[in-house]
DNA sequence: CATGAATGAGCTTTCATTCAT
DNA sequence: TATGAATGAAAGCTCATTCAT
């Protein structure tokens, strides 16, 4: 990937535009995969010229990359703002598979981008320190979890991640999919549920 | 995507030379994500010409596909293999959850060209017959669990398989991903008995 | 070439900016070739804005025409100064001949702007009226001078305009391609009685 | 300039297809300045792809030294082969002078190309060992007549050169220019006549 | 006026795909 | 079949020129 053009610095971009570019960006690359989805595309859709889209973000990688930390950064926000106020155990993890359902219910076209337009590879790395915290901060709170007997102590921690991110992400990811229609959320006492007695002891 | 060349029928092909291709194709594509590979990379690899790909394989879509398809193909034999004579249901979820698990920690290339080269999105779609059949199998046997009042009859059928496929491929994913040595068939046990406790009533 | 901004009319002009653009200008222009310089560039060596650039010039062709013309303006002025009040035929073609090699001297960059950033196309046209009156003056005394028996009548006139500037400008032109110091004026004597030779009966 | 891509050797190219393109090329910046013409116009004249031409030569200044050498390679030639058998030295010079100004005569769109795509500074460097031969062999011959007392000694070897080119070039130019029909040919020995005189003693 | 952002055009590169030998 | 050349398409980059503040 060769970039020597370096990205204008932030000050000299419009927010606006950021937001206008990214926006069309994800409808875009949400219909197509990555490598069908030409950048004139893109430039079309949100009403720029070409060399924009190179000013603002530099390649077609980054803007994808852009696309993707900006809508993470916003569930991961989201996120931090319905745990505040929730204690008990059970209910924070409970939340946070509500508010991962919701997110993708309110953003199928981010959902639809993550399915067509990002390699799972990149899914680990690439991510932005927001979304590190983020999955720190779940870790400890699932290690606390085994540490305290609640949670099944007889895995790695990360393994309870997974079961956690796992069923959480293919679910979203199906449903769009298949191209059901109605709210994920709806079913989230149910799914949560059961994803409880996984991990639980 | 042009294509005026015609594909050799099945027939007339070499399946050594088939073997060679998709084998070497598979190393590439789990080392860099699919467009970033080039077809000159995979030739030079199977130690064949361009020309032969696309004799036997038609385009760079193809060529991933039928890589795809073939392992997944084997998967599916491999599946069916194992649960002849298992009659108890929980023994057989359990066998498919192994198998999985035991078909990763033996073909990572396979894991890794899935993650680094295939969009979740290709993932429903584009299947062979084989695996539609697995698929319904599998989807009937849930079905029939449900009905037998043993798996959770609140949700339905396709969202165990959710959880099935979720947690499976996402713990073998991060497995890769996270670059650990050791079998996850290893701790086959206590993750099937989470799943278990999942889907259960 | 697009040009919507209207130039401003000379009045409005600072004649100091214009005067400090175009020398800057005309360094950048000597030192690369035409299509080579940014107008960033010099811009910068002018130490104003592109926008001061379009503003007097309209574009970078125009900017160079502007350059070439008053260069060449000068070297008009020049001319018509040191030949008042010389009355011998032989020596007025001489004069001009010790004024080109020592306008050349005492402009190397002027010079190397021509070599680097003129094309010997645009040389012929793009004329200002000062020039077609030196020329056509020029062209008028050797006419005479064909006439009057003392120049050969057997070529057209043009031709020994030809044989003037030919060698006038190529020894320009070498002396500064091959990075010779000293002046070229100082051997006047020596080259215009070759070149008298060759135009003369 | 960038250029990262190896110009193919000449084994991988066809002579042919060079031919086709360097004649299209030649038409085309006879036509028009360099930087007014797109490689896409060469390409269409030349009946083939963009992609061919970068094969082939790389880049579009690569293209245009192509065709000057291969051009200046035709008239070293020519030369070299007129000179074989002719012993006077007024004579050698008087052939050499006929070479160039027939050589125009017949490619008047090379004459064109050089008007109009070349900067003056470029004739010096970039040329390739024949013609650097050419001028060492003309520049011996030269000095040889000095040292016989032929020619003048008063002025070092290029300034005698410089006559011989400046006059040469600028009479075959300003033909172009002026668009006069006619050969200049046939003008030789009048012309020849005016610049023996010129350098001789 | 100056500044900075935006645009269109064209060069350059890479690669899937096709064609010819 | 293998090889090498050709093509079209799109990424990536630079720059003249224009627009808005």
């Amino acid at each position: 990937m060769r970039n020597g053009t370096a990205v204008l610095p932030e000050s000299r971009q419009d927010p606006a535009v950021r937001q206008r570019i990214e926006w069309a960006a994800v409808q875009v690359f949400a219909d197509s995969e990555f490598h069908q989805v030409t950048l004139q595309q893109i430039a079309k859709a949100a009403q720029c010229s070409l060399q924009t889209l190179y000013r603002y973000y530099g390649s077609k990688e980054a803007l994808l990359s852009a696309c993707l930390h900006h809508g993470l950064e916003q569930l991961a926000e989201r996120m931090l703002d319905h745990l505040a106020g929730i204690d008990t155990f059970r209910d924070r993890l409970s939340k946070v598979f509500w508010v991962v359902l919701d997110f993708f219910d309110r953003n199928p076209q981010m959902g639809r981008m993550m399915i067509n337009s990002v390699y799972p590879g990149r899914w680990g790395s690439d991510t932005t320190p927001g979304q590190q915290r983020l999955t720190e901060l779940f870790l400890s709170v699932l290690g606390e979890g085994q540490e305290q007997g609640i949670l099944n102590g007889q895995v790695a921690t990360p393994i309870l991640l997974d079961f956690f991110y796992g069923v959480l992400l293919r679910i979203s990811q199906m449903h769009l999919l298949r191209g059901r229609t109605g709210r994920m959320a709806d079913q989230h006492g149910v799914l949560f549920d059961m994803l409880w007695r996984a991990i639980t002891v």
